[in-house]
DNA sequence: CACTGTCAATCAGTTTTACTGACGATTTTG
DNA sequence: CAAAATCGTCAGTAAAACTGATTGACAGTG
Protein backbone atom coordinates (compact mmCIF):
# COMPACT_ATOMS: atom_id res chain seq x y z
CA UNK A 1 0.00 0.00 0.00
CA UNK A 2 0.67 3.41 0.67
CA UNK A 3 3.57 3.62 2.61
CA UNK A 4 3.60 3.75 6.67
CA UNK A 5 1.22 1.75 7.90
CA UNK A 6 -0.82 3.12 9.72
CA UNK A 7 -3.28 6.62 9.28
CA UNK A 8 -1.45 9.42 8.15
CA UNK A 9 -1.52 13.02 10.51
CA UNK A 10 -1.77 16.02 8.63
CA UNK A 11 2.07 17.51 7.31
CA UNK A 12 1.36 20.73 8.93
CA UNK A 13 -0.43 21.93 11.97
CA UNK A 14 0.27 25.61 13.29
CA UNK A 15 1.83 27.53 10.27
CA UNK A 16 0.66 26.13 7.00
CA UNK A 17 -2.54 28.82 6.03
CA UNK A 18 -1.67 28.02 2.72
CA UNK A 19 -4.51 26.33 1.41
CA UNK A 20 -1.74 24.32 -0.65
CA UNK A 21 -0.39 22.07 1.85
CA UNK A 22 -3.77 21.50 3.59
CA UNK A 23 -5.11 20.44 -0.12
CA UNK A 24 -1.90 18.04 -0.09
CA UNK A 25 -2.73 17.13 3.12
CA UNK A 26 -6.42 16.42 2.61
CA UNK A 27 -5.65 14.43 -0.52
CA UNK A 28 -3.09 12.42 0.58
CA UNK A 29 -5.63 10.86 3.05
CA UNK A 30 -8.06 10.08 0.41
CA UNK A 31 -5.56 8.61 -1.62
CA UNK A 32 -4.46 6.00 1.20
CA UNK A 33 -8.10 5.54 2.11
CA UNK A 34 -8.91 5.00 -1.33
CA UNK A 35 -6.73 2.99 -1.78
CA UNK A 36 -7.18 0.76 1.67
CA UNK A 37 -10.76 0.49 0.38
CA UNK A 38 -10.29 -1.07 -3.51
CA UNK A 39 -7.18 -3.70 -1.90
CA UNK A 40 -10.22 -6.02 -2.03
CA UNK A 41 -11.14 -5.31 -5.47
CA UNK A 42 -7.14 -6.02 -6.54
CA UNK A 43 -7.21 -2.79 -8.09
CA UNK A 44 -5.22 0.40 -7.48
CA UNK A 45 -6.10 4.17 -7.64
CA UNK A 46 -4.94 3.97 -10.71
CA UNK A 47 -7.33 1.69 -12.06
CA UNK A 48 -9.99 2.81 -10.60
CA UNK A 49 -9.26 6.48 -12.33
CA UNK A 50 -8.99 4.69 -15.38
CA UNK A 51 -12.83 3.47 -15.39
CA UNK A 52 -14.01 6.16 -14.25
CA UNK A 53 -12.40 8.47 -16.68
CA UNK A 54 -14.05 5.85 -19.40
CA UNK A 55 -17.27 5.88 -17.49
CA UNK A 56 -17.85 9.65 -17.51
CA UNK A 57 -15.88 10.37 -21.46
CA UNK A 58 -16.24 7.56 -23.34
CA UNK A 59 -13.59 6.00 -25.56
CA UNK A 60 -9.98 7.34 -25.55
CA UNK A 61 -7.09 6.48 -26.64
CA UNK A 62 -4.27 5.18 -24.03
CA UNK A 63 -2.62 8.65 -24.05
CA UNK A 64 -5.41 10.56 -23.41
CA UNK A 65 -5.62 8.45 -19.92
CA UNK A 66 -2.55 8.80 -19.25
CA UNK A 67 -2.68 12.73 -19.78
CA UNK A 68 -5.63 12.93 -17.35
CA UNK A 69 -3.61 11.02 -14.47
CA UNK A 70 -0.51 12.33 -15.44
CA UNK A 71 0.25 8.74 -15.60
CA UNK A 72 3.43 7.92 -18.47
CA UNK A 73 2.12 6.28 -21.96
CA UNK A 74 4.54 3.21 -21.36
CA UNK A 75 3.37 2.71 -18.09
CA UNK A 76 -0.46 2.72 -19.31
CA UNK A 77 0.06 -0.07 -21.43
CA UNK A 78 0.54 -2.42 -19.07
CA UNK A 79 -2.63 -0.90 -16.97
CA UNK A 80 -4.49 -1.47 -19.73
CA UNK A 81 -3.20 -5.00 -20.57
CA UNK A 82 -4.57 -6.08 -16.50
CA UNK A 83 -7.89 -4.53 -17.03
CA UNK A 84 -8.45 -6.06 -20.37
CA UNK A 85 -7.26 -9.47 -19.06
CA UNK A 86 -10.30 -9.18 -16.23
CA UNK A 87 -12.76 -7.88 -18.57
CA UNK A 88 -13.53 -4.78 -17.86
CA UNK A 89 -11.97 -2.84 -20.93
CA UNK A 90 -11.85 -3.31 -24.10
CA UNK A 91 -9.17 -2.51 -27.04
CA UNK A 92 -10.80 -0.87 -30.19
CA UNK A 93 -9.25 0.55 -32.74
CA UNK A 94 -10.00 4.26 -33.20
CA UNK A 95 -11.40 4.49 -36.55
CA UNK A 96 -10.31 7.95 -37.40
CA UNK A 97 -6.73 6.95 -36.65
CA UNK A 98 -5.75 3.59 -36.69
CA UNK A 99 -2.44 4.15 -34.47
CA UNK A 100 -4.47 4.96 -31.43
CA UNK A 101 -6.84 2.36 -29.67
CA UNK A 102 -10.14 3.37 -28.40
CA UNK A 103 -10.23 2.31 -25.04
CA UNK A 104 -13.82 1.30 -23.60
CA UNK A 105 -15.64 0.06 -20.80
CA UNK A 106 -16.83 -3.34 -21.28
CA UNK A 107 -20.39 -4.14 -19.50
CA UNK A 108 -18.33 -5.96 -17.05
CA UNK A 109 -16.34 -3.16 -16.23
CA UNK A 110 -19.59 -0.62 -16.05
CA UNK A 111 -21.57 -3.19 -13.53
CA UNK A 112 -18.25 -3.26 -11.36
CA UNK A 113 -18.33 0.22 -11.11
CA UNK A 114 -22.28 0.63 -10.62
CA UNK A 115 -22.36 -2.30 -8.20
CA UNK A 116 -18.91 -2.15 -6.34
CA UNK A 117 -16.35 0.62 -6.76
CA UNK A 118 -18.92 3.33 -6.88
CA UNK A 119 -20.37 2.29 -3.30
CA UNK A 120 -16.97 1.64 -1.92
CA UNK A 121 -15.63 5.21 -3.19
CA UNK A 122 -18.54 7.19 -1.88
CA UNK A 123 -17.91 5.68 1.61
CA UNK A 124 -14.48 6.70 1.89
CA UNK A 125 -15.37 10.70 0.33
CA UNK A 126 -18.09 10.21 3.19
CA UNK A 127 -15.59 9.34 5.83
CA UNK A 128 -13.50 12.66 4.68
CA UNK A 129 -16.00 14.62 3.55
CA UNK A 130 -18.30 14.42 6.93
CA UNK A 131 -17.60 16.77 8.76
CA UNK A 132 -18.80 19.43 5.96
CA UNK A 133 -22.53 20.15 6.10
CA UNK A 134 -24.02 19.54 2.70
CA UNK A 135 -23.85 23.40 2.00
CA UNK A 136 -20.09 23.43 2.91
CA UNK A 137 -19.34 20.56 0.64
CA UNK A 138 -21.37 22.32 -2.37
CA UNK A 139 -18.82 25.20 -1.59
CA UNK A 140 -16.04 23.22 -1.54
CA UNK A 141 -16.84 21.72 -4.79
CA UNK A 142 -17.49 24.51 -6.51
CA UNK A 143 -13.96 26.57 -5.43
CA UNK A 144 -12.70 22.99 -6.22
CA UNK A 145 -13.97 23.11 -9.63
CA UNK A 146 -12.58 26.61 -10.50
CA UNK A 147 -8.92 25.35 -9.69
CA UNK A 148 -9.50 22.32 -11.62
CA UNK A 149 -10.89 24.07 -14.72
CA UNK A 150 -9.14 24.37 -17.91
CA UNK A 151 -6.20 26.21 -18.60
CA UNK A 152 -4.40 28.14 -16.20
CA UNK A 153 -1.25 29.69 -17.74
CA UNK A 154 1.43 28.20 -18.59
CA UNK B 1 9.38 14.60 -12.30
CA UNK B 2 5.80 13.26 -12.27
CA UNK B 3 5.08 11.42 -15.33
CA UNK B 4 3.38 12.67 -18.31
CA UNK B 5 6.01 15.38 -19.08
CA UNK B 6 3.24 17.60 -20.19
CA UNK B 7 0.77 19.40 -18.52
CA UNK B 8 -1.98 17.34 -16.99
CA UNK B 9 -5.90 17.48 -17.82
CA UNK B 10 -8.15 17.06 -14.94
CA UNK B 11 -9.23 13.27 -14.94
CA UNK B 12 -12.92 14.52 -14.32
CA UNK B 13 -15.31 17.10 -16.42
CA UNK B 14 -18.74 16.29 -16.64
CA UNK B 15 -19.75 13.61 -14.06
CA UNK B 16 -17.81 13.71 -11.00
CA UNK B 17 -19.81 16.27 -8.70
CA UNK B 18 -18.04 14.40 -6.19
CA UNK B 19 -15.42 16.79 -4.37
CA UNK B 20 -13.10 13.87 -3.54
CA UNK B 21 -12.09 13.73 -7.26
CA UNK B 22 -11.71 17.35 -7.58
CA UNK B 23 -9.73 17.41 -4.32
CA UNK B 24 -7.49 14.78 -6.69
CA UNK B 25 -6.97 16.51 -9.79
CA UNK B 26 -6.46 19.83 -8.02
CA UNK B 27 -3.69 17.98 -5.85
CA UNK B 28 -1.95 16.49 -8.70
CA UNK B 29 -1.43 19.56 -10.42
CA UNK B 30 0.10 21.21 -7.47
CA UNK B 31 2.19 18.74 -6.73
CA UNK B 32 3.33 18.25 -10.55
CA UNK B 33 3.90 22.34 -10.29
CA UNK B 34 5.63 22.15 -6.98
CA UNK B 35 8.26 19.29 -8.42
CA UNK B 36 9.05 21.31 -11.42
CA UNK B 37 9.67 24.41 -9.25
CA UNK B 38 12.38 22.48 -6.91
CA UNK B 39 14.05 20.73 -9.35
CA UNK B 40 16.49 24.00 -10.04
CA UNK B 41 17.60 23.04 -6.26
CA UNK B 42 17.48 18.96 -6.55
CA UNK B 43 14.76 18.70 -4.07
CA UNK B 44 11.66 16.85 -4.12
CA UNK B 45 8.38 17.49 -2.85
CA UNK B 46 9.06 14.85 0.19
CA UNK B 47 12.44 16.71 0.78
CA UNK B 48 10.56 20.16 1.19
CA UNK B 49 8.35 18.79 3.15
CA UNK B 50 10.34 17.11 5.71
CA UNK B 51 11.63 21.15 5.92
CA UNK B 52 8.61 22.42 6.41
CA UNK B 53 7.60 20.03 8.59
CA UNK B 54 10.60 20.57 11.02
CA UNK B 55 9.97 24.55 10.40
CA UNK B 56 6.76 24.46 12.04
CA UNK B 57 6.80 21.77 14.46
CA UNK B 58 10.61 22.06 16.10
CA UNK B 59 12.81 18.86 16.13
CA UNK B 60 10.48 15.97 15.30
CA UNK B 61 12.29 11.51 15.56
CA UNK B 62 12.49 10.73 11.86
CA UNK B 63 9.73 8.38 12.11
CA UNK B 64 6.78 11.38 13.27
CA UNK B 65 8.48 13.31 10.14
CA UNK B 66 7.23 10.02 7.74
CA UNK B 67 4.16 9.43 9.65
CA UNK B 68 3.20 13.00 9.13
CA UNK B 69 4.16 12.44 4.77
CA UNK B 70 2.94 9.12 4.53
CA UNK B 71 6.72 8.37 4.17
CA UNK B 72 8.29 4.33 5.39
CA UNK B 73 10.59 4.85 8.39
CA UNK B 74 13.03 2.77 6.17
CA UNK B 75 12.98 5.14 3.42
CA UNK B 76 13.16 7.98 5.69
CA UNK B 77 16.65 7.29 6.59
CA UNK B 78 17.62 8.18 3.06
CA UNK B 79 15.89 10.67 2.74
CA UNK B 80 17.37 12.33 6.06
CA UNK B 81 20.51 11.23 5.22
CA UNK B 82 20.52 13.51 1.97
CA UNK B 83 19.64 16.41 3.61
CA UNK B 84 21.85 16.01 6.61
CA UNK B 85 25.02 15.82 4.24
CA UNK B 86 23.39 18.91 2.56
CA UNK B 87 23.66 20.78 5.46
CA UNK B 88 19.70 21.75 5.72
CA UNK B 89 19.16 19.47 8.79
CA UNK B 90 20.70 17.74 11.25
CA UNK B 91 20.30 14.79 13.43
CA UNK B 92 20.66 15.18 17.21
CA UNK B 93 19.78 13.15 19.97
CA UNK B 94 16.15 13.05 22.09
CA UNK B 95 17.35 13.40 25.64
CA UNK B 96 14.32 11.45 26.81
CA UNK B 97 14.24 8.53 24.19
CA UNK B 98 18.07 8.08 23.34
CA UNK B 99 16.50 5.61 20.69
CA UNK B 100 15.28 8.35 18.35
CA UNK B 101 16.60 11.05 16.63
CA UNK B 102 15.69 14.83 17.15
CA UNK B 103 15.87 15.72 13.60
CA UNK B 104 16.18 19.89 13.36
CA UNK B 105 16.76 22.59 11.02
CA UNK B 106 20.37 23.80 10.72
CA UNK B 107 20.37 27.89 10.20
CA UNK B 108 21.24 27.41 6.87
CA UNK B 109 17.84 25.17 6.30
CA UNK B 110 15.89 27.73 7.67
CA UNK B 111 17.69 30.71 5.18
CA UNK B 112 17.35 28.76 2.30
CA UNK B 113 13.32 28.01 3.23
CA UNK B 114 12.88 31.32 3.81
CA UNK B 115 15.33 33.36 0.68
CA UNK B 116 14.59 30.36 -1.98
CA UNK B 117 12.04 27.50 -0.89
CA UNK B 118 9.38 29.76 0.13
CA UNK B 119 8.90 31.89 -2.59
CA UNK B 120 9.62 29.67 -5.21
CA UNK B 121 6.30 27.61 -3.71
CA UNK B 122 4.54 30.78 -3.13
CA UNK B 123 4.50 30.89 -6.50
CA UNK B 124 3.36 27.89 -7.39
CA UNK B 125 0.31 28.21 -4.68
CA UNK B 126 -1.19 31.56 -6.34
CA UNK B 127 -0.81 30.07 -9.97
CA UNK B 128 -3.02 27.60 -9.25
CA UNK B 129 -4.59 29.17 -6.51
CA UNK B 130 -4.57 32.36 -8.28
CA UNK B 131 -8.22 32.24 -10.11
CA UNK B 132 -9.81 32.06 -6.71
CA UNK B 133 -10.59 35.97 -4.94
CA UNK B 134 -9.21 36.26 -1.51
CA UNK B 135 -12.55 35.69 0.27
CA UNK B 136 -12.63 32.27 -1.57
CA UNK B 137 -9.42 31.49 -0.71
CA UNK B 138 -10.15 31.94 3.15
CA UNK B 139 -12.96 29.84 2.59
CA UNK B 140 -11.24 27.47 1.24
CA UNK B 141 -8.19 27.16 3.41
CA UNK B 142 -11.33 27.38 6.48
CA UNK B 143 -12.96 24.25 4.87
CA UNK B 144 -10.13 22.29 3.86
CA UNK B 145 -8.68 22.71 7.75
CA UNK B 146 -11.90 21.11 9.02
CA UNK B 147 -10.95 18.33 6.61
CA UNK B 148 -7.29 17.93 7.53
CA UNK B 149 -8.30 18.54 11.72
CA UNK B 150 -7.51 15.67 13.77
CA UNK B 151 -8.97 12.13 14.44
CA UNK B 152 -11.57 11.31 11.45
CA UNK B 153 -12.42 8.10 12.79
CA UNK B 154 -10.68 5.18 12.04
C1' DC C 1 18.05 -7.33 38.94
C1' DA C 2 17.39 -10.81 35.08
C1' DC C 3 13.68 -11.44 31.58
C1' DT C 4 10.30 -10.30 28.14
C1' DG C 5 8.24 -7.33 24.92
C1' DT C 6 8.33 -3.08 22.44
C1' DC C 7 10.19 0.59 19.71
C1' DA C 8 13.60 3.79 16.89
C1' DA C 9 16.87 3.59 13.43
C1' DT C 10 19.54 1.00 10.20
C1' DC C 11 20.87 -2.11 6.55
C1' DA C 12 20.99 -5.79 2.95
C1' DG C 13 18.33 -7.78 -0.30
C1' DT C 14 14.24 -8.06 -2.97
C1' DT C 15 10.48 -6.39 -5.40
C1' DT C 16 8.00 -3.00 -7.49
C1' DT C 17 7.60 0.95 -10.18
C1' DA C 18 8.66 4.37 -13.40
C1' DC C 19 11.31 6.32 -17.01
C1' DT C 20 14.47 6.15 -21.54
C1' DG C 21 15.19 5.37 -26.02
C1' DA C 22 14.20 2.92 -30.02
C1' DC C 23 10.98 0.72 -33.12
C1' DG C 24 6.97 -0.13 -36.57
C1' DA C 25 2.78 1.56 -38.10
C1' DT C 26 0.25 5.46 -39.16
C1' DT C 27 -1.04 10.20 -39.69
C1' DT C 28 -0.03 14.91 -40.73
C1' DT C 29 2.58 18.64 -42.76
C1' DG C 30 5.04 21.09 -46.21
C1' DC D 1 5.60 12.36 -52.07
C1' DA D 2 9.16 13.18 -48.41
C1' DA D 3 9.74 14.69 -43.66
C1' DA D 4 8.18 15.23 -39.19
C1' DA D 5 5.20 13.97 -35.63
C1' DT D 6 2.23 10.62 -33.02
C1' DC D 7 0.34 6.09 -30.86
C1' DG D 8 1.40 1.99 -28.83
C1' DT D 9 5.00 -1.27 -27.63
C1' DC D 10 9.03 -3.23 -25.63
C1' DA D 11 13.65 -4.02 -23.62
C1' DG D 12 16.70 -2.18 -20.68
C1' DT D 13 17.77 0.69 -16.90
C1' DA D 14 17.22 3.46 -13.00
C1' DA D 15 15.00 4.65 -8.93
C1' DA D 16 12.05 4.03 -5.31
C1' DA D 17 9.78 1.43 -1.73
C1' DC D 18 9.01 -2.49 0.98
C1' DT D 19 10.62 -6.90 3.95
C1' DG D 20 12.92 -8.88 7.48
C1' DA D 21 16.55 -8.95 10.51
C1' DT D 22 19.76 -6.47 13.66
C1' DT D 23 21.29 -3.22 17.27
C1' DG D 24 20.67 -0.28 21.06
C1' DA D 25 17.31 1.66 24.18
C1' DC D 26 13.15 1.70 27.00
C1' DA D 27 9.33 -0.24 30.03
C1' DG D 28 7.25 -3.55 32.79
C1' DT D 29 7.25 -8.20 35.26
C1' DG D 30 8.34 -11.11 38.70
Amino acid sequence: MGANGREPAPATRLLAGSAGWLLGDVAREVTLRLEEALRGDELRWRDYGVLVILESAGPLSQQEIGRRLAVDRSTMVHVIDVLEQRGLVARGRDRADRRAYAVELTGAGRALLAEVLHPLTDAVHEQVLGRLTPGERRTLTRLLARLAGPARDA
